[in-house]
DNA sequence: ATGTCGGGCTATGCCCGA
């Protein structure tokens, strides 16, 4: 089974480009970030057509996540437990939740689209939020862990952070300054990894970003950031047989800002060495 | 170069977010 994360910003723009990739890269699971529509406003219809059945949490023009699967869904979770709220002037613990988080069973795994909140600037009430949002995914994905010993779980999709310093390639990222790499940041993004969930990615595509700004040439210069992962419990873990980062996805006509990550998981009913097959 | 993209709005440019 072939599992992908993509923050597409906007699949009313990217639809094309995301069947089309399905399809050549034969992804069975994708989990997208930023459609940046309703739930009624998704364009359904490609993806159904190419055989994919799709869930959507989309409240409005802002964020807004998904997951398409050619394998039945089932579970479907709405935001996780915990997960923290957010709007101008209502910052409190009421405050209403955005759509940044969809969970669901597929083929007996658990995968999660995550859009980790920007935190736009040190001290913004957004960076804050964001610091709490990490926090209390920690707290949901440990609880479902201790529930579920053993099972296979990922935790996918834009964390808006670079966990290390080779991981940040722009150079209007300043340490002390920004967003993205400040040490808070870093840490919320190694507590997921104490608890046992694991960079698969990483490993096996120890170098290369995730994401360069349309600013300023920074895809001619890679200039990028690492900041798209695909993180998997033990019981994950240990069925990645190859991973991947589609750089090829930042090029053409009109790309998403991101690329695609993904990963190769051998089957659960055996125990065969799968050839790698990329 | 604040040099690019998305979105909404009531618009054909301006605002917001990243």
């Amino acid at each position: 089974m072939r599992i992908a994360t993509w923050n597409v910003n906007s699949i009313r723009t990217r639809h094309g480009r995301v069947v089309d990739w399905l399809v050549n890269a034969d992804v069975d699971v994708l989990a997208m970030q930023e459609i940046k529509c309703k739930d009624e406003q998704f364009p359904r219809e490609g993806l159904e057509a190419a055989g994919y059945e799709v869930v959507t949490w989309g409240l409005n023009q802002w964020n807004g996540v998904a997951i398409a699967s050619r394998l039945p869904i089932t579970d479907v979770e709405v935001g996780f437990r915990g997960q923290p709220g957010f709007a101008k002037g209502h910052e409190g613990p009421d405050a209403p939740l955005e759509a940044r988080a969809l969970g669901a069973t597929i083929d007996g795994v658990r995968v999660w689209s995550l859009y980790v909140p920007n935190g736009r600037a040190l001290g913004d009430p957004h960076y804050d939020y964001k610091l709490r949002w990490l926090s209390a995914l920690a707290d949901d994905a440990r609880a479902w862990m201790a529930a579920n010993p053993g099972a296979p779980m990922a935790l996918t999709g834009d964390f808006n952070v670079a966990p290390t310093d080779a991981d940040m390639g722009d150079p209007s990222f300043v340490p002390g300054v920004s967003t993205h790499i400040s040490p808070p940041e870093r840490a919320a993004f190694a507590h997921l990894e104490s608890i046992g969930l694991t960079d698969v990615v990483r490993p096996i595509q120890p170098d290369g970003y995730t994401f360069w700004d349309y600013k300023q040439l920074r895809f001619p210069r890679d200039e990028g950031m690492r900041i798209d992962f695909i993180l998997g419990t033990p019981g994950f873990a240990d069925r990645v047989v190859d991973a991947r980062i589609e750089r090829e996805q930042r090029k053409g006509d009109a790309p998403s800002d991101h690329v695609p990550v993904l990963v190769e998981l051998a089957s659960d009913e055996d125990d065969d060495d799968r050839p790698m097959i990329f």
